[in-house]
DNA sequence: GAGTTTGAAACT
DNA sequence: CAGTTTCAAACTC
């Protein structure tokens, strides 16, 4: 574990042409300006920041339980922030990061006054930067620590939130709280903060603009440390990782804040740390406060899970309270599903992800955003599906609306109604999406639940010990075009198809019994499925061409569907055909969890980071070259040898520290009869992307 | 809201 | 792997 957080060589930190490419963007000549640390130095930082990105998957994975996590007090956060810079510090500082080094460093941290110069720095700098465009590098700058240990990234934050937090946070007196009594608290927390996700809603529309931005920025940091990170060769991805989940939950997190801590400020709570930007600054300020302030808290917060899981067997000292929470945050990060699974990713609720909000909004307008084309997960049909059913046909767009607005609601937050099987079941939808059971559930016996954690964990274990897939996302969208051991399934408009298959027998795949109808996908020959009328695409549909050499029949069928798709696309008249069109692929990315097993992780195509070639489907050399080197090895179709996963997928392997989560977006033209792929694929290397429930 | 239907998940 | 049971969501009334 020790060797995973340590600083990568410097000989791999060398700059690699991605990191050329980096160090050519603005962002790097942002800080290389601003920074008085010399190229090495800058080297560094880079890779400092590379282990703060990794924004974009964690943005794609945005759990219900971070979300409401994030809306914990902010000192739970900056705990987390500080305790990480010990072994960042340690790893930086010295090659031969020892965890006596890491000790010391926590000693000082201990302190609550940090190096004061660095702060000065960065707090300088913060006020030097009015803007969203600047501050996105100096954020950066907070976790771009120099190699001598000086808390230079040490930043705003930790001025704005020490009087709160360094009494609360970092006292001793705190390790002698029981630790099951904090734990209940921490689920307490959850509930309320879970609880707060119904209000948030209403605090969204003001926000949801916010979310966009802050998503894309988010975005492009993360895809620039991305790359960044592929020079560190993965060596340092477990730091990397946590974080971006982190920050994004927050970043997303603070139009809530923002409000929350308006009536903090009211009420002359200090705690509100990102209160200083409102109070009617322009939206740049506020921006300015929020990036300064929650981004690198964030990230902390990763690294502190996983330093957590360093010294937790042998740190009875460590302060409970920051247990708790790094306990939770190993969680989210560690666990698929807790947190970071994709299968719930759909559900979450509106504006905890800055992909669900902003693509929500999107959708409301009927818009598909590029960025997120042609993504497809688990359980992003589920919206199209539930409020694009087949009784849907006939409805107005009103009603259509409507009924959006009420699926939305109700997958918002996934909630079970499980009584026999204590949630620990794959039955239960919130456990089966990685998510702990919340208030709304109407559930019996729960055992989904912080408090039972290990129960949880244990089951999941279990259960992914039985079928490793088990919580993988169950829809795969796939590469148009790009065949694979399934036969020519993929070669049809709507590449996506269920896992496993369906096994209907009386529904005739037409109503949501059907979980390839329910995923809004078409059956493939992996479906069992008796009489199949699936409207997304019939069993049959090339089940006996594509045997043979009827190859060319099969894709006639295809061509219907594609042209029947089109039409939905256009008009979207037909609810069914909405989930396979674009509207429902704005999702970042697709879960193919098996491909873990044998692929190494990648992650391919940040759509942020190239939306804004997106709009030029033949232009995406920009974002290519950037990504080409680290394709290496990758087959451009993603996963040769793995049936219907290919490109568009996430893949990741919980055990491989150099997992990279592959992922490439579909450059999907609503308008035409086919689902293109764009050829852009970025690859994000070292971002652990679903840990396994099972200890490393 | 209660009861039924359905098919996935779990079990044998 | 197949058959059966269990389960909870989807559906119907």
């Amino acid at each position: 574990m020790e060797k995973k957080m340590d600083t990568p060589d410097k000989t791999q930190i060398t700059p690699t042409s991605n990191l050329c490419k980096f160090e050519d963007s603005p962002v790097s000549k942002y800080i290389d300006s601003l920074s008085p640390i010399e190229l090495a130095k800058s080297r560094q930082t880079d890779n400092g920041f590379s282990s703060l990105a990794f924004l974009s998957p964690s943005s794609l994975f945005p759990s219900p339980q971070i979300t409401c996590h994030r809306e914990s007090r902010f000192s739970v956060k900056r705990h987390h922030f500080l305790e990480p810079l010990n072994s960042r510090v340690a790893r930086s500082g010295h090659e031969s990061n020892t965890s006596e080094e890491a000790s010391k460093v926590d000693e000082h941290l201990g302190c609550p006054n940090n190096d004061s110069s660095s702060k000065e720095t960065s707090s300088d700098q913060v006020d030097e930067q009015p803007n969203l465009a600047t501050d996105l590098p100096r954020t950066l700058k907070y976790d771009c620590r120099s190699p001598d240990g000086d808390f230079e990234p040490c930043d705003e934050i930790l001025k704005k939130t020490n009087v709160e937090v360094a009494g609360q946070e970092r006292s001793p007196f705190q390790c002698n709280r029981d630790k099951w009594e904090e734990r209940q608290q921490s689920f307490q927390n959850e509930r309320n903060l879970r609880k707060i996700c119904g209000i948030k809603r209403s605090e969204e529309s003001a926000g949801s603009d916010w979310v966009a931005v802050l998503s894309d920025v988010a975005d492009m940091l993360t895809m620039n440390s991305s790359i960044i990170h592929e020079n560190t060769d993965g060596q340092d991805w477990r730091t990397t990782n946590p974080g971006t989940t982190s920050f994004i939950s927050n970043i997303l997190q603070f139009p809530l804040d923002k409000a929350n801590n308006s009536e903090n400020a009211e009420s002359g709570d200090p705690s509100g740390s990102c209160k200083q930007s409102e109070s009617g600054e322009p939206v740049m300020d506020q921006m300015h406060g929020i990036l300064s302030t929650c981004l690198p808290d964030e990230l902390v917060v990763n690294d502190s899970g996983l330093k957590k899981d360093d010294k937790e067997g042998n740190c009875n000292q460590s302060n409970h309270q920051q247990f708790s929470i790094r306990r939770r945050c190993l969680v989210f990060e560690k666990s698929p599903g807790f947190g970071l699974h994709l299968n719930s990713l759909p559900n979450i609720p509106k504006g905890q992800s800055p992909l669900s909000k902003s693509t929500l909004s999107s959708m409301n307008r009927g818009e598909v955003p590029d960025d997120n084309k042609g993504v497809v997960t688990e359980n992003s049909y589920e919206m199209p599906a539930t409020f694009g059913g087949n009784e849907a046909d006939h409805n107005s767009p009103e009603k259509k609306r409507q009924k959006f607005e009420l699926v939305e609601e109700s997958v918002a937050c996934k909630r079970c109604n499980c009584k026999r099987s204590k949630c620990l079941k794959l039955y239960c939808d919130c456990f089966a999406a990685g998510l702990y059971c919340i208030e709304p559930c109407s559930c019996q016996d729960c055992f989904n639940k912080p408090i039972h954690e290990n129960v949880v964990l244990e089951t999941r274990r279990q259960i992914e010990s039985r079928n490793p897939l088990a919580f993988a996302p169950k829809v795969i969208r796939t590469t148009n075009g790009v065949s694979d051991s399934m036969g020519d399934i993929n070669k049809t408009p709507a590449s996506a198809r269920h896992k496993r298959g369906c096994n209907c027998k009386r529904s005739s795949c037409l109503k949501k019994y059907c979980e390839c109808f329910q995923a809004g996908v078409g059956c493939s020959l992996s479906c069992r499925c008796e009489g199949c009328k699936n409207s997304f695409g019939r069993k049959d549909g090339c089940e006996s061409e594509s045997d043979g050499d009827n190859l060319e029949a099969c894709e006639k069928n295809a061509s219907e569907k594609s042209s029947h798709d089109t039409v939905i696309s256009k008009g979207q008249e037909h609810p069914n055909l909405s989930v396979p069109s674009p509207d429902i692929s704005r999702l970042p990315f697709a879960y193919t969890g098996k491909l873990a097993a044998f692929f190494p992780h990648s992650i391919k195509s940040s759509p942020q980071l190239c939306s804004t070639q997106e709009q030029g489907s033949s232009d995406t050399s920009s974002c290519k070259p950037k990504l080409e080197s680290n394709l290496d090895g990758i087959p451009e179709n993603g996963t040769p040898e793995i049936p219907k996963h290919k490109c568009f997928t996430l893949v990741s392997n919980p055990t491989s520290p150099n997992c990279k989560r592959v992922f490439s977006t579909p450059n999907h033209d609503s308008t035409s009869s086919s689902t293109k792929w764009c050829s852009r694929k970025l690859i994000l290397r070292s971002v652990p992307s679903f840990p396994s429930f099972s200890p490393l």
